[in-house]
DNA sequence: GCTTATTCGTGAAAAATCTCACGTTATTTT
DNA sequence: AAAATAACGTGAGATTTTTCACGAATAAGC
């Protein structure tokens, strides 16, 4: 049973499962914010930039279907979303480094609507050190090892200057973390086994130059293509 | 000529393309810390978990070669990379919302590395009116399209709380902004000739959730596999 | 209840991307 | 200077992903 669970996650392409992610998002927004119950595949479609044909492909994959005339029904697959992607699971996360980054992610709302919780924030400011995020206490290094057994953690949040990221990810490796989520723009050399997702803030900009910069290429073209 | 290095921007996969972005970061980290002459396609395969097939595919794309024994040069490699990306020409951007994340934003040092600049941080809040963050003072939103016309501004950093994203984006798009980033998790509904990118955090997190239960599923197979 | 209009579901074709295998080439060694 | 070696470069094949086209299904209108 709980391999033939597994099984599914591992059966979508993986451009799917990607997108899986954006209408995860969508249609959270659609029943929270609008109260939604129906959603076509032409509406997803087109918030998200991609075409109705690609939508209902990815659906496919899942065992919810949609209704001519209506389209999906909003908390249906909202439901067996959460399920993919374990949202009702609670993860707990730990953030390293109380800068305005930290700070920013220690804060953020969206964390419950994904099944993850910020358990602990730490930095090696002494002036920091003690003081109150929201509701939690920044903690100092010393007490990862600590947090992470006591809440079981296994990802944790690099949000330390560039300077500073590998050696944090050294420590981090060294205290058995699973995966590391950074946000620093250093690229971290770690054992194979960890996971690594990099959250480099630099890379969405340089694709917005390029489209910039397509577009105005384009301006030429549409003498001719429009 | 123009037109040519224009042509030339659009010969790549776009798969290629993304892919490129990381190439740009890791030598540009590779030339700036370890002040490395030559790099081989294999390392920087390991350091970003793909193929050296792959790399040298990729870079068979651009003009620059490499060296069999030696790998390919650095310096000739980036030059080329930040010719395609732009990076020599500034662009200004601006930033809604002086919370913790668009305070983070204004902050980071990396910019310049990639042809950005920030040209002033915006909050409806009175109380941070005026204010500095390093070396900028945050102006209220009214200031916006003043700001836009004087530094040509095309790229705003939505930085706000979702629930007020969508209206700083119709705002945005009503003064004629080309493209928005996104930093909050709403999706945005605009207009389609304005670019969006979504630097929505949680789907880092999904995936690193996917990949530690995948792994644990994957645990169960080592036995046959290895 | 029958008809019509609309939207889903999905194989099959097309396109894009990745992998493989091996020839080529420059460095290093002898 | 020749041989050996290590790494690049790339076409061809395999795989993955997207697009297309149309049958099936169902809600709404008559």
């Amino acid at each position: 049973m709980s391999l033939e669970e597994r099984k599914e996650i591992l059966r979508f392409p993986k451009a799917t499962f990607e997108r899986l992610k954006s209408y995860h998002a969508l249609l959270t927004q659609l029943l929270l914010e609008e109260k939604r119950e129906y959603v076509l595949s032409e509406e997803i479609a087109e918030m998200l930039r991609i075409t109705p044909e690609q939508v209902r492909k990815d659906f496919s994959y899942l065992r919810s279907t949609g209704k001519p005339k209506l389209g999906y029904k909003v908390s249906e697959l909202l439901d067996e979303l959460d399920e993919l992607f374990g949202t009702r699971e609670t993860e707990n996360i730990i953030i390293i480094g109380a800068g305005h980054l930290g700070k920013a992610l220690a804060n953020y709302k969206g964390f419950k609507n994904i099944g993850a919780r910020v358990a602990a924030i730490f930095d090696n400011d002494p002036q920091k050190i003690g003081t109150m995020v929201g509701e939690l206490m920044i903690l100092p290094l010393k007490d990862i090892p600590r947090v992470m057994r006591r809440f079981r953690v296994r990802i944790a949040a690099i949000c330390v200057p560039e300077s500073a990221a590998q050696e944090v990810a050294d420590m981090l490796v060294g205290y058995g973390i699973r995966a590391i989520w950074n946000f620093s723009s250093r690229i971290l050399d770690v054992p194979n086994d960890v996971i690594v997702r990099n959250e480099d803030i630099t890379r969405g900009l340089l694709g917005i130059k390029h489209m910039l910069a397509q577009e105005s290429t384009e301006a030429s073209k549409q003498v001719e293509i429009r």
